[in-house]
DNA sequence: CTCTGTGAAACCGTTCACAGCA
DNA sequence: TGCTGTGAACGGTTTCACAGAG
């Protein structure tokens, strides 16, 4: 079955929202509650989640918990991935900080940079390894996912290494960078820039709509 | 006129790869050769292109300068914006030091934290203030955009004050937390734990399709 | 002949409206 | 009666195919 990424996206809300409310205590919701609190239409909800089956009682709504282990399946690894974090910067640090990085869906395994001071090193538990031995690395630890957080100049040349590794799947990227990546590699890539310049663009065109004609922005 | 998001996206895309271009020295470039150097069909990149008048010639392709200045001219702000961060962790300061915060087009103009050490300092260059204080000094600096890097506990209440500032027009958030924003209030979020969740996703189901039937991961 | 610009067609995701079940 | 599940309608973006300009 054939599933699409907006309906994957907002499977991935849903499921945070059961996992708070069952948290709270909660039984029963439904359609129109889940849809409100996310800000999305009732029937878009319900769409996503007949998806997968009738999950929902009819006159009722969902129950929290079931609808809760069920989306988990959904969206459940087949097993444990094997990741690894290319650039202990700022922005590495933050990942490997963030809330999403205790799953137990993967573990981070390998760290590369090119700081000496780094290097060598474990950082919050991980070895860290030079960017020269990223291949070897990779092909050694079974390594499946790369995260991709070093500035852009160094952004294609991790990749060509990390690419010669059999074992690498995907990629997530946080660069802004354009990177060439083989198909047989899944490329992700969060684009803080872009986000912000699609912010301010239509910041502007909400600003000119707001504007009668002849108006000025002072 | 009216331009959708995915155009304003892959706009961006354009204008870099012609940046690039233009200090190559390139002089001419085709619909198709700006396509597979981004990975987008050629059809796609004629069509967001001639939204905004004839900008190419036929038979020969498009003038990188001209191309350039033309993006430019689409997607220029008004007027510098006026930008501030909210929390100055490893988040927030690998934003502080991503390349497009260097960009003629906003200035971040305050930071907030709660972190005593950090509070009444100067951070590259930026006044930091206490988070209780967001309503206010962002009225007083005439602060039009958030970005908001706080932890996901804190995300609401920085917003719920923010809000409270009139000045306020957009928020850029880096929190996989369910904020409520009002409607005047432009938002947009990324959310890298998503991100990532739909590249594990996909993975998932690239490999189940890729087995034949009665096949097993190993 | 080449490559752009563009109307028309295809495609895909969202929304509607209501049948169906508790 | 209340709320889910779903086929059909809708709206919007992408792709096609070709006319048109250099």
């Amino acid at each position: 079955m054939k599933v699409a990424e907006p309906t994957v996206e907002r499977l991935i809300q849903y499921y945070r929202l059961m996992a708070s409310m069952k948290e709270e205590g909660r039984k029963v919701v439904s359609s129109l509650q889940i849809g409100e609190m996310l800000g999305i239409k009732a029937s878009q909800v319900r769409k996503d989640l007949s998806y997968f089956g009738e999950i929902g009682k009819r006159g009722v709504g969902y129950h929290v918990n079931r609808l809760c282990t069920h989306i988990e399946n959904i969206l459940a690894s087949p097993r444990v991935w094997h990741v690894a974090l290319a650039g202990v910067g700022n922005l590495g640090t933050a990942l490997m900080g963030h809330a999403a990085f205790q799953s137990y869906k993967f573990n981070v395994e390998a760290l590369f940079d090119v700081d000496p001071e780094k290097v060598g090193k474990k950082i919050m538990g991980v070895d860290c390894f030079h960017s020269d031995e990223i291949a070897r690395v990779m092909e050694e630890r079974n390594i499946e996912v790369l995260l991709l957080a070093v500035p852009a100049s160094a952004a294609q040349s991790c990749v060509d290494q990390a690419v010669r590794s059999p074992t690498l799947k995907g990629i997530l990227a946080f660069t802004p960078a354009t990177v060439i990546v083989p198909d047989r590699i899944l490329f992700y890539r969060v684009d803080i820039f872009v986000e912000l310049e699609k912010l301010l663009f239509f910041l502007k065109e909400r600003e000119k709509n707001t504007l009668k004609p002849g108006e000025k922005i002072v």
